[in-house]
RNA sequence: GGGCGAUUAGCUCAGCUGGUUUAGAGCGUCUGUCUUACAAACAGAGGGUCUGCGGUUCGAAUCCGUAAUCGCCCACCA
């Protein structure tokens, strides 16, 4: 026997082989004659670690990559990580906050020191667990979103959309964040219910009319001194300050009698008119509305169309501004306390309702966003949603699951200019340089460096003697997605280069995987760039994942606790049996229940394979003749293997990669190691013939190919000591085989022998006959016979034999329309037998009713297709004999003769 | 408020354009077995009428309608 120790052992082997495939250059990839298969990774931020959601995310996009290689394509995937400007930030100023220094101290250049130290320091570190995953990236190429190649890209897209007419700054309703003090796309706010209050406020008239002349309906308030107010009910009465006028519906009769008056602000004291717009609804609260251009999207949109002035009464920060004259540094939401109890106690607050309402909140901070008014840089999308839609449409870019070209043709419709401007320092920065000190807005040029922005400067303003020093870059950073979305073009440098034969070889790349979570902030835009930029979409397929959550449904969080390490997973099953078990209960865009017992059986596969070999490689050769049983079980076996070839084939191309790997498991479990291997197993001490021995070797070799993609470690290890091998030499290249053609008869031979032996064991089983002992078989009815050397080796039967009669004391079943026995010492249990008997009888009587049912309906006979009556008409001959056998064996048993 | 998707064995899922057996798989369960590859295993068994209702059809898990439940996306009425 060979030296293999009787369980897998992963740690032994996985980094034994990951460094021998990087010693060999295995993963890396040059553009040359063959058919290029190409994946970039989505990059993960670059201070974060692995999470689940990677790891399943990851040993999609290997299985994929390692199938072409073998599939003999040049595979190429490229790893790298990505800026991540909010978060890194946020992260950097938290740790900095930590020693005691505050951003604010600091200069943008001593804030950059700290963050690229930052990100040296914990930057790559997910790109080296993903090798224990057994990612085969080719690491030569690992790339950032911020290294000089990407950033000279993302500057020159950025000059050349401008260039375009495609980039503007403007004035806008941005959604902003207090904590981070920056602009926020809309796809970076995410909203949540929340339980807050409604607080009524009393508006008093302005001018106390001498007598209301109030229409009929009209609901008038009047207080005890009897002067007249009009209720506004508000969930944020700290923007009264703000408050420029108050709206109602023309149409509302409770609210007409405000018609054309001015109102008080409560507390602040000033005079507001009141406009009219349909915008409001009369039904919900009193039907009168605060307006507050500065601090609210809607009534931004009020205030333009009325005229209003707009009151910018928050800071950056989201305390009060001067501008307020009230509260005046507070913080906002410590200002929504003290200004309802200071209403209360000055009788302008009528009442306070519980109410829940949807508050945004930053998708990084979670803080609630603050919409305000600011200058910011926006991408036109009108364009980029025009060129991308029919691709998606048309399936020249094809989503797996399908379901979410409905959400992107959803959200291409009704798109939005994209705020790609942010208030942060790292990132991109902005190819904006102002040359008037700032005092003129629109005093400004765009360009590559600024040398360039400076010779247009000096165009623009007609002054040769303009300096470097009277340029100002614009401070702010960009999106990350500005970024991002260039990434399947910018690996291959393909802004920068175009045309380059990188580019040429391997873009558009064969598949992107992905989470549906950022469908819009990167797989839409990637596709607009790579139209724009490159003329053809960024990849052929997107493969969305599901969500990792725990067994009970849960997303996995820090805070719940309920997300197991990735790396202690892979120390405790194994890289190969915590990718199997992902795989598993991965289809394409279903959530994963993540629970152990998947990766335990994954582990416990490892092990089968890995015993499967040391049995076979445990075998002493002889050249002897093949016995008739391993003669049958090879030819079997042979086309079992191509029958699930095209399968996986078929599986893989459909994506459906659980189903594919299931497939492949129950090869090798079931019927490979179940029965191959026990059919040709030699008795105990004794050799196998040469010609079994190798056909069990190639369809090894066969087996592990099929593997490897999902299981890279195992099947490496053991393909070393299936052949001798060259140093270099890697199952990674070896040939995925193709399925050959095959005689089905072959297989339903196989099948009904599984049942005869099943019917065998069961009847040692409940009988309690050793397997050890010997049986005869006895066969009535149309046996075929081929299988027959299978059947005694399975069933350990030293005789089969035909039988006009059961003989009245063998226990019976039936298998087909052929009825089996086997003759036993002593009584059967007749009355057991007979029961079961009329079960099945009962089973095939009801079935065959169902089925002459069918057949005995015109309609259904002149109706149906031929093929589906001829059907009918097999399953109705089929079931009459498994009937008559049924019979026969019951009339026997009865007879009195077998009492 | 709008849209999308789901509901099949204890659990997680297949079942593609309605007809291949009165529905399949893996895991789990139950019963035997330490049978020299593997107890992380072997052998055997049980388990669902396809969420409810209505319809179309010769025929429905599969198509249509409807109700319920769940999930996701978009919008965000103060």
């Amino acid at each position: 026997m060979l030296d293999l120790a009787p369980k897998y052992n992963p740690s032994e082997v996985e980094d034994k082989w990951y460094s021998y495939w990087m010693e060999h250059k295995l993963f890396h990839s040059e553009p040359d004659g063959r058919e290029p298969y190409c994946i970039v990774i989505p990059p993960p931020n670059v201070t974060g670690v692995l999470h689940m959601g990677h790891m399943l995310n990851n040993t999609i996009q290997d299985i994929l990559v390692r199938r072409a290689r073998m599939q003999g394509k040049n595979a190429l995937w490229v790893p790298g990580t990505d800026h991540a400007s909010i978060s890194t930030e946020t992260k950097v100023i938290a740790k900095l906050a930590s020693e005691g220094i505050k951003k604010t101290d600091l200069t943008r250049e001593e804030f950059l020191k700290h963050a690229w130290e930052w990100t040296e320091k914990h930057g790559g570190i997910i790109l080296q667990q993903l090798r224990k995953l057994g990612a085969s990236c080719d690491w030569e190429r690992t790339a950032f979103t911020m290294d000089p190649s990407r950033s000279e890209a993302v500057t020159k897209v950025f000059c050349d959309l401008y260039d375009k007419g495609l980039i503007y700054r403007g004035l806008r309703m941005v959604n902003w964040d207090p904590q981070n003090r920056t602009a926020l796309s809309d796809d970076e706010v995410f909203f949540e219910e929340e339980q807050s209050k409604l607080y009524y406020l009393k508006y008093y008239l302005a001018q106390e009319p001498d007598t209301l002349d109030a229409p009929v309906g009209s609901v008038v308030h009047t207080d005890a001194e009897g002067r007249h107010y009009a209720v506004v009910a508000t969930t944020r009465p700290e923007t009264i300050m703000g408050d420029t006028a108050m709206c109602i519906n023309p149409k509302d009769p409770k609210n007409a009698w405000l018609k054309g008056r001015r109102v008080i602000v409560p507390l602040v004291g000033r005079e507001i008119p009141v406009i009219e717009d349909r915008y409001v609804e009369i039904d919900f609260g009193t039907g009168c509305l605060k307006v507050t251009p500065a601090h609210d999207k809607n009534d931004y949109e009020l205030g333009k169309t009325h005229n209003l002035d707009t009151i910018d009464m928050l800071n950056e920060d989201g305390t009060i501004a001067e501008a307020a004259g009230l509260y005046v540094g507070m913080d906002r939401f410590d200002c929504r306390k003290a200004i309802s109890e200071d209403l209360a106690k000055a009788g302008l607050l009528e009442k306070v309702e519980d109410y829940v309402n949807n508050v945004g909140l930053s998708e990084r901070t979670k803080v609630p966003i603050e919409p305000r008014l600011s200058l910011q840089w926006f991408v036109k999308m009108e364009h980029f949603a025009k060129i991308s839609l029919a691709p998606v449409m048309d399936d020249i870019i094809r989503f797996v699951p399908e379901k979410y070209k409905n959400t992107y043709r959803v959200w291409l419709e009704n798109i939005k200019d994209w705020c790609i401007s942010r208030q942060l320092w790292w990132g991109h920065r902005i190819p904006a340089y102002f040359y008037d000190n700032g005092t003129d807005e629109e005093a400004f040029v765009v360009a590559p460096t600024p040398e360039e922005a400076l010779e247009k400067a000096r165009e623009a303003t007609g002054n040769p003697d303009m300096k470097m020093e009277d340029l100002t870059q614009d401070p702010g950073a960009l999106d990350t997605w500005f970024s991002s979305w260039l990434w399947p073009i910018t690996l291959f440098d393909g802004i920068n280069n175009p045309g380059n034969p990188e580019i040429d070889y391997y873009y558009p790349t064969a598949t992107l995987v992905t989470g549906p979570d950022i469908i819009f902030f990167w797989v839409a835009r990637m596709i607009m760039a790579g139209y724009e930029y490159v003329g053809k979409q960024p990849f052929d397929n997107v493969y969305f994942t599901g969500i990792v959550r725990d067994k009970i449904g849960r997303k996995m969080s820090k805070s719940l606790g309920n997300s197991p390490d990735p790396l202690d997973l892979i120390e405790r099953f194994g890289a190969d049996g915590v990718r199997m078990g992902l795989m598993l209960a991965a289809p394409a865009g279903h959530d994963i229940m993540y629970d152990d017992a998947l990766v335990e059986q994954g582990r416990n596969f490892c092990n089968k394979i890995w015993n499967a070999f040391r049995l076979v490689k445990g075998w002493e050769v002889a050249d002897t003749p093949a016995p008739e049983a391993s003669r049958l079980a090879v030819e079997w076996f042979e086309a079992r293997l191509s029958d699930t070839l095209a399968e996986m084939e078929d599986l893989m191309g459909k994506y459906r990669i659980s189903e594919a790997l299931m497939a492949l498991y129950r090869l090798f479990w079931d019927e490979f190691s179940s029965w191959y291997l026990e059919v040709v197993k030699p008795a105990f001490g004794s050799p196998m013939d040469r010609a079994t021995y190798d056909a069990t070797l190639s369809f090894f070799d066969t087996l592990l190919k099929m593997l490897h993609p999902f299981m890279p470690f195992i099947t490496e290890e053991l393909w070393q000591h299936l052949y001798e091998r060259r140093e270099g030499e890697s199952i990674m290249y070896a040939r995925l085989p193709e399925p050959g053609s095959f005689d089905p008869a072959v297989l339903s031979r196989f099948e009904h022998l599984k049942e005869v032996v099943a019917g065998i064991r069961t009847i040692r089983k409940q009988r309690q006959i050793p397997n050890k002992d010997t049986l005869e078989l006895n066969v009535k009815g149309a046996h075929d016979a081929t299988l027959d050397a299978v059947i005694s080796k399975m069933g350990n039967i030293d005789v089969i034999r035909a039988v006009e009669e059961k003989s009245p004391t063998a226990a019976a079943f039936i298998a087909g329309a052929v009825e089996y026995s086997i003759p036993l010492e002593g009584n059967i249990d007749v009355e057991a037998e007979i029961a079961k008997l009329e079960a099945d009888l009962k089973r095939y009587t009801g079935f065959l009713a169902g089925v002459e049912k069918k057949l005995s309906n015109e309609r259904f006979v002149a109706n149906a297709p031929e093929a589906v009556v001829a059907l009918e008409r097999k399953k109705q001959s089929d079931a009459k004999e498994k009937i008559a056998a049924i019979e026969s064996a019951l009339k026997a048993l009865k007879s009195p003769s077998s009492k």
